[in-house]
DNA sequence: GGAAACTCCGTATCATGTAAAGTGTTTTAT
DNA sequence: ATAAAACACTTTACATGATACGGAGTTTCC
């Protein structure tokens, strides 16, 4: 359904090209590109402007040929968006031997994951379920396979430990990309976005309930104000979780 | 940036939309519809094949009128997705008195969370941040807030508690609902997927680190068979964060 | 010297949200 | 009673999207 999902078209084919696997073909003229360039260009775009406004037009014209040339470096948008995704997944890191412990090597990934996202905000509108199985994309699930390989877990429960986090961290990088957003397309802080809103508000609420919103927006507005607020949340949650994992081993310790 | 989203256009009009204000007009021929036909048409549509599938051109062809006729029931398409969040939203129950403790109040919140989704998928493609505030959001912030009054914790910790919840959450949900519509839409499981992927990878990968992912797979392929998998996977990620939730408390308390 | 394989482009199709302007209907003011 | 204002609804038009199709020019192989 999702228009922005990667994961359409031929598996096979689009395996094979995202492992580099494509004859050059011989014969007629060079192509003036290379593939890197045309997914170089597509990132820039998307890093600029969101995936919805990257359009095949707009990448055409990026690089400098006409729209209908793309389909010669690349069969689709779809796969377009497969080779997107793999080439900026290689801008992480894993963590190395120094990283010891499932606890900070999942940490670690976490973290990694929420400056890739700042980075390449356009990742979050991707589907990740059956997910291209490129190069890059191997590398991040062989970490996170030895990330979690000692937690002293059945198989069974070493992958839904697994995907809790990465359902938070999901969930918590779409909520601050939201959030990042609201605040650039009105031109409005949240703190100004509820000056609005609330007298409005006011009008329709009954006075109790109108009463009990506004404790709860206060300790919120208390924390819009700190500089790292977006991070802090992120780190808090990411802290509650990995306790939530933590406290399911021991409780199955026993 | 995302088309889907909602909060765009006059915050103010919004709301008063929202809560039913709205002057039926007094000159002219009678409207043919009312708004709330044209809300449940655009819901039904919705439901059936996702908000991206959703046009003015077929939301009126439901409802038997031409497409700039809905305008004059709504003044955009975004202001009609706000109309469709507060209506669907009003399907779930709140927490009763019945229901005690903050860990039981969240987790029934969650529960109806996830069979809300399952109803009204399209609603994960809204933004929720700085949402529309109508009469049945108001009533989950307040049921929200009554959750959480009594954890015991300051305001701002209060507030990051229950952001922690509402990312997991909204993670979790996206991620079923991909599973969900990667089957639908490819006609394949995932152990069919994994089966045609799996001899084109192992030509690529290098064997120790084919061995390893195999394992990996293993684990998951195990769970995959499962009946209800989907919502176990759900229900074991709710109580590992509740489980992180209640860990900070009493580490506090120390 | 073909012929095949290839790159690149112009055009065309169908869908989208909604602006603009026109037509007809009902209520209100005079 | 009549004119004017306010409204519901429609047709047409535009810009933007992916990509199918067919053609023109280029390079390589037999």
């Amino acid at each position: 359904m999702n228009p922005d999902s990667t994961d359409v078209g031929d598996p096979q084919r689009s395996l094979e090209r995202l492992w580099g696997r494509q004859e050059p073909g011989r014969r007629g003229p060079k192509q003036r590109l290379s593939t890197a360039e045309v997914v170089d260009a597509a990132v820039a775009l998307a890093d600029a402007e969101g995936v919805q406004a990257l359009s095949m037009r707009k990448v055409a014209e990026a690089v400098g040929v006409s729209p209908m040339s793309l389909y010669t470096y690349v069969p689709s948008k779809a796969e377009l968006l497969d080779l997107m995704f793999d080439r900026v997944l290689g801008d992480t890191a894993d963590p190395d031997e120094s990283v010891i412990g499932w606890r900070a090597k999942l940490a670690f990934m976490a973290r990694e994951r929420w400056t890739l996202s700042e980075r390449h905000p356009w990742l979050l509108d991707l589907a990740t379920h059956r997910p291209p199985l490129g190069p890059n994309m191997m590398r991040k699930a062989l970490a996170m396979l030895t990330a979690v390989a000692n937690m002293g877990l059945s198989p069974e429960e070493t992958g839904l430990a697994a995907d809790v986090l990465q359902d938070y961290i999901t969930g918590a990088l779409r909520s601050a990309r939201e959030a990042r957003e609201a605040e650039q397309m009105s031109g409005l802080s949240d703190e100004q976005w509820f000056s609005i809103v609330w007298p409005v508000l006011e009008k329709h609420l009954d006075p109790k309930s109108f009463r009990t919103v506004s404790q709860l927006s206060e300790g919120r507005r208390e924390r819009t104000r700190s500089p790292n607020e977006r991070t802090a949340r992120f780190e808090f949650g990411l802290q509650r979780v990995l306790d939530g994992l933590e406290a399911f081993i021991s409780k199955r310790a026993t």
